[in-house]
DNA sequence: TTGAAAGCGCTAACAA
DNA sequence: TTGTTAGCGCTTTCAA
């Protein structure tokens, strides 16, 4: 069964092709006859345009690349979900790519995307480095980064605010009364990490809480079983704080099952206190107070802020810093 | 800054440009010296080839179209992840579409996957129902079907077989001495649900379990929601089971959530048996033993059952029945 | 082994 | 308002 094209409209329309794509292209160089007539003979062959060859002359295909760190990972997926939803509105389709937190994945999957003559790329980098390793394609295609602070170079990107994000955890858990916090799982490696930690340390400098920290050293991804390593390591010998920050909800949910083993409740015993929002974190069961990031807004401006790079706007804003909030549920409690 | 063709490459190696195709495209045609002189003015150019250009003239774009019920869903992203894996590996890109559970704008994305000329569709359905929306596409573009079994259908597709899941649920949970055992949240409509709620039956029949059952009417998705308001009307007036066996993970969930409110413990008073093995599953303090989808063999099924129509294989199969696997973790006891 | 040229399905500039 | 035609970047016959 073979495709039918713009040629065989234009044969049984006893028109040119080239009418046949002005009454397809909504073109007002054509009476309005015509294009009716037309119009209905597509829809009775069953025409569909030819997305490849439609790309091939306009130079431009409506594809967005995506390439992602991961996309099974609660959080990204539901930034890809978002991502995908609002391309869609503006006409796009996206091509998922997965860089399994490998850079030099990542930048095959980015080259390739090249080659496939996406119109622009999101992406969800593997980490700060990333923006380095893909440095040299910056001129080459509009890029812009999702959820990666990336104030030190010249790349768009789309983040939240995470110093911030780490004052408002701090302020939230003073207010709950909390004076005496430790803050879990900072990854040295990590400037997002870094950026929060400092937020947490200005607040409590400014409203007289005590922070200790449990870093991350070996500085692993922030899993849920980093966080229970670490948490396992304090537990054995505990200071006096009554809540415990995480520097994310992955590495919170690894402090829970910590807690959950040594017969510490929470939060009776200790409250804690997560980062990023992820699905997981409001499972019955989990119930994780938390610093959300919000993943609509984000995805969102993501796309809007390609699309701007696409059509050469003027407004074309190099970066996008959204406020986190706070997400209360059960974990916490007031002392 | 210009995309640099073959046609540039020609000029500067002295050779037509159907030469330059020929080195790129690795043929026999062509001398060894002349190939390696012009790959290697390709690589300093900085030479992508486009593959728009290619497709238009192979008459395949070497994308593979994923129309799926949501993205962020953990069970299907965990599916797709495994699926842009496998493809990949094969030379495919995917074009991630989200349906939104939404069987209209299901079909528009597939149709509008076929104008992008993909190879082939991968589709995680919205529903059963989905067949048959889709079913005046079916002899356009080779269609793959995951997780929905179809036998009554003339479709190619991959799933568990349901009916052997539920009496491994079953055959696991007598041999844990459970012999009262209650059914929760079969849903009518669906015949995922069916079957595995009649390998329960004939499980329970040949072992002698009591089997009840307390069915989600509503017809609802199968989310923790329901799972919570089935659980809570059944621990109103319960009955003397000793284990509940969900119809799905997501359903288990809830049911988790109405116990402990209830105060009934996991697994002491009562046991919690799941389907399906989403990522929550694992998590600590969730613990569902349960049975599981093999999520990687049906992403590499689905995968090698599209590209073998594709390419018109002979051993054309028209579908791929998995079995499930039990796996065993905290919310089941001994009685 | 290489080159010339047609053509994939479409859009857009120019002519009529 | 409609038709003619060139050409997007590439592959692939057919000739040389």
């Amino acid at each position: 069964m073979e495709k039918v094209t713009i040629k065989d409209i234009a044969k049984v329309a006893n028109v040119s092709y080239a009418t046949v794509s002005r009454a397809l292209s909504g073109s007002s160089e054509i009476g309005e006859a015509t294009r009716d007539r037309i119009l209905k003979i597509c829809d009775e062959m069953k025409y569909i345009p030819d997305s490849v060859a439609r790309s091939m002359v306009k130079r431009r295909t409506n594809i967005l690349g995506l390439v992602t760190a991961s996309i099974n990972n609660p959080f990204m997926s539901e930034l890809i979900e978002e991502i995908e939803i609002t391309a869609r509105e503006h006409g796009y389709n996206l091509m998922v790519c997965n860089s399994s937190y490998d850079v030099e994945l990542e930048k095959r999957q980015f080259s390739l995307l090249l080659g496939r003559r996406v119109d622009g790329i999101i992406i969800i980098p593997v980490g700060h480095d990333t923006s380095a390793s893909l440095s040299q394609y910056s001129s080459d295609i509009p890029t812009v980064y999702v959820s990666e602070s990336l104030q030190d170079t010249n790349d768009h990107y789309v983040s939240i605010d995470n110093v911030v994000g780490g004052k408002i955890g701090i302020e939230y858990l003073k207010a709950k009364g909390h004076e005496k916090v430790l803050y879990l799982g900072r990854r040295p490696g990590s400037v997002t990490h870094k950026l929060r930690s400092e937020g947490a340390i200005e607040a409590s400098a400014s409203l007289g809480v005590r922070l200790q920290f449990q870093d991350n050293e070996e500085g692993g991804k922030s899993s849920s079983q980093v966080g229970y390593q670490l948490a396992k390591k304090y537990f054995e010998n505990p200071s006096d704080n009554t809540a415990i920050f995480c520097a994310s909800d992955a590495l919170a949910i690894g402090v829970m099952q910590a807690a959950d083993e040594k017969g510490i409740r929470i939060p009776e015993d200790i409250s804690i206190l997560g980062f990023d929002n992820i699905t997981f974190s409001s499972l019955p069961r989990i119930g994780l107070t938390t610093v959300a990031q919000r993943k609509k807004d984000m995805a969102e401006a993501a796309v809007k802020m390609i699309l701007d790079m696409i059509q050469g706007s003027e407004e074309d804003m190099k970066n996008q810093i959204l406020s986190p909030v706070l997400v209360e549920r059960t974990s916490c409690r007031e002392v």
